[in-house]
DNA sequence: CTAGGTGCAAAGAGTTTGCAGTGGC
DNA sequence: GCCACTGCAAACTCTTTGCACCTAG
């Protein structure tokens, strides 16, 4: 897991798009931080190392790493998009509907049996994403009250 | 599988929410669907029914009726959300990269150990959502000449 | 009767696009 | 040097909201 930025990158021109000084830069801040993102939360970031940054290009980059098959485009319970880099690790999310916190589960076992059952329909399956939605230790406890 | 409009109606009047004839028909159009319809297509499909409708209506009431518990919101690889009524079945979502087709298959094994997962995290789970990505077989075979 | 629901129009959030200028390869 | 990429601002799509009127319980 080390070096994920530089990893992508070498992905990333694997597919014959330019590597710019903008991408790379929203390379390493989605590296940096590990987990999901938003577009908001990425090119807020940005602008702190380069200032002229703007959104536009934040949505078409992440657009261009989605189809390059760098980052993960998330559907959490929102009404925007988070992105993540696909380490290709498999892990899902369970989305707190009390407090709209995320937690991250490694989910290898299950994906691969969704993966298996979308094969037996005649799919070739590229990614999946489990989403689960619920209710926290946290909430839970509030709600018993 | 019978009336499942009515006993969604029934569902939904027991979180003490009244019921009107907008809410009835549109109840009605999800049933009959069966599958899942975006905001839009309910909205249309309604206005033939009754050409008063409003389209701030159709999303007030399927905000409401997902509060209830009867209506699921789907977030599918787009842009905007689609929703189905939940006869608490357990089909997953295999959208295809190609051509935007979204072909249902049955999950309600994996979705079992998603929900094991999540509650050995300390999470209740109230809704699993499975959505595979991939190429359909049609479009695989497009792709390979 | 009266709180909750509705229609209409206007606003809001998130995302995309047209165009002229810039910079990778 | 060519063409993909960028910044900027305007446009677009989906969804929510304010307000006056209406209707289910």
């Amino acid at each position: 897991m080390d070096d994920l930025a530089g990893v992508s990158e070498g992905r990333f021109r694997a597919t014959g798009k330019r590597m710019t000084n903008q991408r790379r830069l929203l390379l390493r801040i989605l590296a940096e931080a590990g987990g999901h993102m938003d577009a908001r939360e990425v090119y807020d970031r940005a602008r702190q190392h380069d200032p002229r940054l703007s959104l536009a290009t934040v949505y078409r980059t992440l657009s261009s790493l989605k189809e390059a098959g760098v980052v993960r485009e998330l559907h959490l319970d929102e009404e925007h998009h988070h992105y993540e880099l696909d380490g290709q690790d498999g892990h899902s999310h369970l989305v707190c509907l009390g407090c709209g916190r995320v937690i991250e589960v490694d989910s290898r076992a299950f994906v691969d049996a969704a993966k298996a059952a979308g094969e037996a329909n005649g799919f070739d399956v590229a990614g999946a994403q489990v989403e689960l939605t619920g209710h926290c230790a946290d909430c839970r406890r509030m709600e018993t009250k």
